[in-house]
DNA sequence: TAGATTGTTAATCGATTAACAATC
DNA sequence: TAGATTGTTAATCGATTAACAATC
């Protein structure tokens, strides 16, 4: 997506900065929208789609003021450009390219995890420190070394990042030393890194320890 | 807030409910200390802990303070005193049953990553609509009809849900029919549930959208 | 006792919710 | 115009942080 020089009255909205929470819920109203669309809603209120998301009315209607007046008052959201709008603010316009880091376990299973090629992210390419013993099916598993290279000739951003515990700290500095910019991690280390790479901890263990403690 | 009687210590912390974000960390800190204890060592500070653990020191004892003073003042809290404490207010005593239901890409992947057995976590049985096309090692894979018996023989109290969107909330209400009483949700589904089933929700695609929005 | 560090209180910050004026 | 629903402001709630008295 190749941005004007100067900003837009569209792009006012593009560069504030919104609270990581409500850009998370906004990636939950896209897929409530999309919901919308194939039951062939047109128009939504806030109450409608606030009660298919789960989230109170007036908090949807706070989360979308931050991208600008999307509704119509009286009427409510046109179905459609709201989805196109969320769309936009997300960046789902590209396809993103991404790598994954270590393919044990868990690192094969999301290589052939469907969900992320159809929300428009792409893997290609994964890393492992045998990468002979993997079978990835349509994705190269590269050796380590091949990890620096490979990330700046197709300016890679993300990475996930699946080695286990031990290994995860070391192997997140080579990332960010190779120019990755946001990582998801599913090691259960806890990530020391500078502050200008981002990092999303999905604990899969913590969230059934979490769980374990509510149900008593 | 005036209470006309001050509750006894014990009393105090026993019940006590702890924030939902307190009670994650505390699983945070509890695999910190794991560490402290590999690298012997006795005695570590709330700065000490924090600082493995990525947290402000306060906020650690804060969190600490809702189990009851645990440390030493002008000293620091005793490594192995205090990942007792938290494993008992955790409830990782014993080992906890799990059903996974849904075993396409993900499923099959979680049934064989290692790291739910690893900290107190046992899938004793997955379900699927298709049992017989699944591989799943030791772990016995049923037909959905199975469910409700085995989750009530076996008092099952906790569900790992990999089904597709789709068919997601049907099945959740199935779970929580047959006595379900907490969902780890991979599905992309919002689901609709009693108050009484506590649901976490993994959405992989929405993290992955998440970071990728922090990176530009 | 002097120094260190907790546990707790009070201050701050941010996020959610309620209320309503703007306006379709 | 009357009814509906947004966008926004103000009130509330909860969580984090700073500060310090308690105490080892």
């Amino acid at each position: 997506m190749n941005r004007a020089l100067k900003p837009s009255p569209e792009e006012k909205h593009q560069h504030a900065d919104i609270p990581r929470k409500t850009v998370y819920r906004l990636s939950l109203y896209l897929r409530c929208l999309e919901l919308i669309v194939a039951n062939s809603g047109k128009i939504v209120s806030s109450a409608a789609l606030a009660s298919v998301a789960c989230v109170q009315p007036a908090q949807l209607r706070r989360d979308l003021a931050y991208c600008g007046p999307l509704g119509k008052r009286g009427t409510g959201y046109d179905v459609l450009f709201l989805r196109n709008r969320l769309e936009e603010i997300l960046g789902r316009a590209s396809l993103q390219p991404v790598i994954l880091v270590g393919a044990g376990n868990l690192g094969q299973a999301l290589l052939s995890y469907k969900g992320f090629a159809k929300e428009g992210f792409e893997i290609v390419a994964a890393f492992d420190l045998r990468p002979q013993r993997i079978k990835a099916g349509k994705i190269p598993v590269c050796d380590m070394h091949a990890l620096q290279p490979i990330v700046r000739k197709q300016a890679i951003r993300m990475a996930i990042l699946c080695v286990p515990g031990s290994a995860a700290q070391q192997v997140a500095e080579q990332l960010f030393k190779a120019g990755i910019h946001a990582i998801l991690n599913f090691s259960t280390a806890v990530l020391h890194l500078p502050e200008t790479i981002a990092v999303n901890n999905v604990n899969l263990a913590i969230e059934l320890e979490n769980l374990s403690y509510f149900t008593r």
